[in-house]
DNA sequence: TCCATAATCGATACAGATTATCAGTTAGTA
DNA sequence: TACTAACTGATAATCTGTATCGATTATGGA
């Protein structure tokens, strides 16, 4: 009972792999963290077979894509309700699981089939608010979200 | 009084009608979008000056950049509070200004500085679920987004 | 007005992410 | 085991967005 069951998908070692890596993983991984985690065990795979099997199991709805960060995509095997956070400074992605309620009106609900709703939301973490506070003090950040690129690319896993 | 104004940036012609394409405009444009629509009064600009253009304007925070499209980025003049609505049936985004209410819990706000909240809603729009309906009789859409290419690329201005 | 300077432009090369192609391989079933 | 559709890896192609660079243009001061 794993990530690739009941998809009508072949059960291959690369794929395996793949699925094992994502599975239970909290890290919204990109393609190429894909591929780098099963490169260990399958040297040889090539990334168009990560972007293949990721393609072909969202289709099936068992993981997520998320669009919070628009240089790249990155997967949630979690496809539960749940939201994201993300630090604009470090970079990371973060599961908000509780203490975010959406409500929407009858009207909208009534005008669209709603398939999904998603909230996103950027900030600055604890260490993040720290380090930004030591340049400047009672840092109150500025809000554009552009000019602020992520420092600790990549770092976080 | 318009969009590069006050910014400290140059008002040439091409800045010009860029924003002037811009404003008001509640189609979430693509980059590719404006550059086609600018470049009838304009037949040399550049792609890269609309790229330019875009984050000089974002940067300022004049217009803002979603996300809810993963394939490329959309920009929106309209930088007031309010939410968007991707239908995957035609892949049109339209702007949601009442009825979504969102709350976030204290403890959230306490580990983030919560720059922007976003929320982003899949859904199908009363047409596209009317031809929906035409192949299978009380549709009910399959919920993953991925399998369901947009139909009516671009074909909505 | 004229000039110096910096901002901006268009053209184009480049980078990075994702997709398409295709010949060879393999999982799953009869 | 043999068959075949599904799959794989290699690689080319595509697509969005960025960087570079020489030419052009706006702007403020002499």
């Amino acid at each position: 009972m794993d990530l690739l069951t009941n998809t009508g998908l072949r059960r291959t070692p690369q794929r395996l792999a793949i699925a094992g890596f994502l599975e239970g993983n909290r890290d919204h991984p990109t393609a190429e963290d894909v591929l780098a985690a099963v490169r260990h065990d399958h040297p040889t795979i090539s990334c168009a077979t990560v972007y293949r099997t990721l393609g072909a199991l969202q289709e099936r709805g068992r993981i997520r894509e998320l669009t919070i960060d628009p240089r790249r995509r990155r997967y949630d095997p979690d496809t539960g309700p749940h939201h994201h956070l993300l630090c604009v400074g470090c970079g990371k992605v973060t599961d908000i699981r509780d203490g975010c309620e959406l409500r929407l009106a009858a009207a909208i609900e009534n005008e669209y089939l709603v398939l999904e709703s998603r909230v996103e939301i950027h900030g600055l973490c604890r260490s993040c608010r720290r380090a930004e506070s030591g340049g400047r003090p009672s840092a109150e950040a500025s809000a554009d979200g552009r000019s602020r690129r992520h420092r600790n690319e990549g770092g976080e896993r």
